[in-house]
RNA sequence: CCCGCCUUAACUCAGUCUGGCAGAGUGGUCGGCUGUAGACCGACAUGUCCCCCGUUCAAAUCGGGGAGGCGGGACCA
């Protein structure tokens, strides 16, 4: 039983810092808890989801949840005013709240206990062992102005540390783009007799169009995005025949569409062999690599899943 | 506190000396070619020229004031 805990934990995972005693929590009876940090910000995506889905994993495996809106953190990274990233918030955690996490799962704000004495103690003890170059490195994938940081992005990981060892969590989950911070952050909890949590790391998604995903260029799904904005997006996504390297609509059946679904059928014209199911990814991934699936019957399937995965989320958000 | 440089399209930047319709590349949108996208070809759109005041028929450009960024100097009993 264990052992499918943590296989069903490590699917879809970048890498996990220690695989070992990642095994060794789960294997514990005592309650451990897991938690992301979300950055209040911009459109909910199918990024967001990768972490989101992997805590929900984590969850079903009997391992306490916290999902962390760091308003603060958003502040620092220059996101916007306090009161937008606010309503930011509001808004994440509703989202959070629609796609699956269960009643348990503790919402917190960052700025409920962030401005705590014993908190800010902590930030100062943490900066007295934090050099400047390490903290700047570990911001390396997270800030957006790699050149002319200010000093609240360097006050950013020692938070994020600070937050791992105040709120007592065993498991860090984020994206690979976390990796630094999260080493820094095992490294100085340990030192300063915290426990350093175990780290699981998502990969980062491409965007659509083959490249960094980005909201200003529009190459990524929003939970919010209509049907017909779905379709779109993804008939325009770059994808060559017989290419699986860097396969952005690839992506979708490996990291959401297989995980759902036991059972995936494309629709295709009758000249091109008509519709054609599978069951697994990596069948689907030697049928396209082998040219025996059309990319366009690839997307048209994507587009028609991915809206099965995000339409019950866009319902209950627009519910009310 | 002092000195120098920088700020123009979503991005990187020309243009400022010598005032005269706001520019290029990248990106974006649309179309053609592909049973997708990309590539390629064709077309289209970019805008508080950092802000304010002044000079002028006319200011991105000249003068004054200010803001932000970068670099240096000075201070270091």
């Amino acid at each position: 039983m264990i052992y499918v805990k943590f296989e069903q934990v490590m699917n879809n995972v970048e890498e996990a810092v220690t695989e070992d005693e990642l095994a060794a929590l789960l294997d514990t009876e005592t309650n451990i808890t897991a938690y992301a940090g979300y950055e209040p910000s911009g459109q909910l995506h199918l990024g967001h989801l990768l972490t989101a889905y992997k805590l929900i994993d984590l969850q079903s495996a009997g391992v306490d949840i916290i999902v962390l809106l760091a308003d603060l953190h958003a502040y620092l990274n220059e996101k916007g005013t306090i009161d937008q990233i606010r309503e930011w918030a509001r808004h994440y955690q509703e989202c959070f709240t629609a796609l699956g996490l269960a009643e348990e799962t503790r919402f917190m704000l960052g700025s409920d206990y962030q401005l705590e004495p014993d908190y800010t103690k902590l930030i100062l003890r943490l900066a007295r062992h934090t050099t400047l170059n390490r903290a700047r490195r570990s911001m390396d994938e997270v800030s957006r102005n790699a050149e002319d940081p200010v000093v609240s992005q360097m006050i950013y990981p020692i938070m994020q540390t600070a937050d791992i060892g105040y709120l007592n969590i065993d498991i860090a989950v984020g994206g690979i783009d976390q990796r630094k911070i999260h080493m820094l952050a095992r490294e100085e909890l340990h030192s300063m007799g915290f426990q350093s949590p175990v780290c699981i790391h998502t990969p980062i998604l491409l965007g659509l169009d083959g490249n960094k995903m980005s909201s200003s260029k529009n190459n990524l799904i929003a939970v919010e995005d209509s049907p017909e904005s779905i379709k779109k997006k993804v008939d325009s996504a770059y994808c060559p025949a017989r290419t699986i390297q860097d396969n952005p609509v690839l992506q979708l059946y490996r990291y959401f569409i297989f995980p759902r679904f036991k059972q995936v059928e494309l629709e295709r014209p009758k000249q091109y062999g008509g519709p054609i199911g599978y069951e697994e990814f990596a069948k689907l991934e030697t049928d396209f690599a082998a040219g025996k699936l059309h990319p366009l019957d690839l997307k048209n399937g994507a587009a028609t899943y991915i809206e099965r995965i995000v339409g019950p989320i866009r319902g209950v958000l627009y519910s009310d």
